[in-house]
DNA sequence: TTGCCATTTGTCATAAGCTGACATAATTTG
DNA sequence: CAAATTATGTCAGCTTATGACAAATGGCAA
């Protein structure tokens, strides 16, 4: 997903280097492939490791723990689009900064969706997993509090309202989650999370015209 | 909270009842003072059924898990809440029953505030916990959607609007639920819930008008 | 009371997730 | 090439969690 070498120079990234990224890259894909496969308490640390040809303790020094493996890729995703809306123009609009967040969101889903339906599946097998799956999607809120706390021009620790709208705002991607998981790629992410933000928009409106009416009273 | 022996008739509950739920209850309250006193991860499995005087496997027959024992309180209110929504007029507008859902939740919190602190106090100290704690609180979810669903009149499944809602809900209570435990019982649950709903009003109004529209075009 | 039944608990054994400590091998750097 | 740095392997151990079976305890009826 997107940064290949940029040009000849540079220490060419390094023997190190490379060897490191093609582990966790082995790790990841054997753990998710096996995990599919065999299911995920089936298939202990030790299997994956071994699978990888390495010590199952290498396992723990490239992921905190079992469940994180799952998630490496969600987290690639919250960065992106984290950046994405750091670098923003401050003058958009607060509902069209998350739909431009919510773009990059989509496009990542449906152009991996083979990755992102398996990782579902597995979730989906396994209470404990949803779980952990929940709380990975909980992270979002901190990507989504710096833009709405700009717009609202507000402390999150002070005003209520930042928190509660940007967790609104992540419920309404849960939502859509939930939906595309369920329904295998019938439709695409980007209309199920198009169709869960617009609940919001009375929302957006209202939080608008407020932030409007403060700014030019 | 709140039931004691209704009556002197009834098989007086039998001797092994009792004896069930006072080892259950010893179990909860000698967990929660031991995490409190000498930190959650300090405190083992062991040490707790030592303490109480019963064997480690015991602890495993009254509560799934380690961390279960810490959201024992939250499930009952849970219920109770459930009971109170179910139990309501249909006539009732959302955020009315909302609101007196919330009043359910406000009045256990206030009123063993010493209990919710101290769990928050032990949930706070531990990245794990507050996973775990929001994992609790999102299980709320599914004591919202009945009323929600009831009031627009579709089905959860097909209805994007019906999740999105009860999960705005839901973060509202869980952002009332974080400043409350920031703040020391300084503000009372009731304001903090009251508060955290209060943004979430423009959403009921344009929700209640769609409602009605629907049912009078 | 006695004796049978169901429930609860204790004991034992064990798997699996994790973690610290230290040795070893590989890579980079001078 | 030698030294410093870093990645990995090995080993040892703790804790959580669970299955299997025996023992104890309370409920209930003859």
């Amino acid at each position: 997903m997107g940064t290949g070498p940029r040009c000849i120079k540079r220490p060419e990234v390094g023997l190190r280097e490379y060897k490191r990224d093609r582990t966790r890259r082995e790790l990841r894909e054997t753990a998710i492939r096996l995990f599919a496969q065999d299911g995920y308490h089936e298939t202990t640390v030790d299997d994956v490791a071994n699978a990888v040809g390495v010590s199952p303790r290498t396992f723990y020094r490239y992921f905190p723990n079992k469940e994180e493996v799952l998630f490496d890729a969600s987290t690639d995703v919250r960065a992106r689009v984290a950046e994405v809306l750091s670098d923003i123009d401050p003058a958009t609009s607060l509902a069209d900064a998350i739909a431009e967040a919510v773009v990059e969101v989509a496009a990542t889903y449906d152009g991996n969706a083979e990755l992102f339906q398996q990782l579902a599946r597995i979730m989906g097998a396994s209470p404990e997993l949803r779980s952990a799956g929940l709380e990975d999607l909980h992270r979002w809120e901190a990507v989504y509090v710096p833009i709405v706390g700009r717009h609202l021009k507000g402390d999150p620790e002070t005003d209520a309202t930042i928190g509660v709208l940007a967790g609104a705002i992540v419920s309404a991607q849960r939502i859509a989650h939930d939906r595309w998981m369920a329904s295998d790629q019938r439709q695409s992410m980007a209309s199920h999370l198009k169709e869960s933000l617009a609940v919001l928009e009375p929302l957006f409106v209202a939080i608008e015209s407020a932030s409007r009416t403060r700014r030019a009273p």
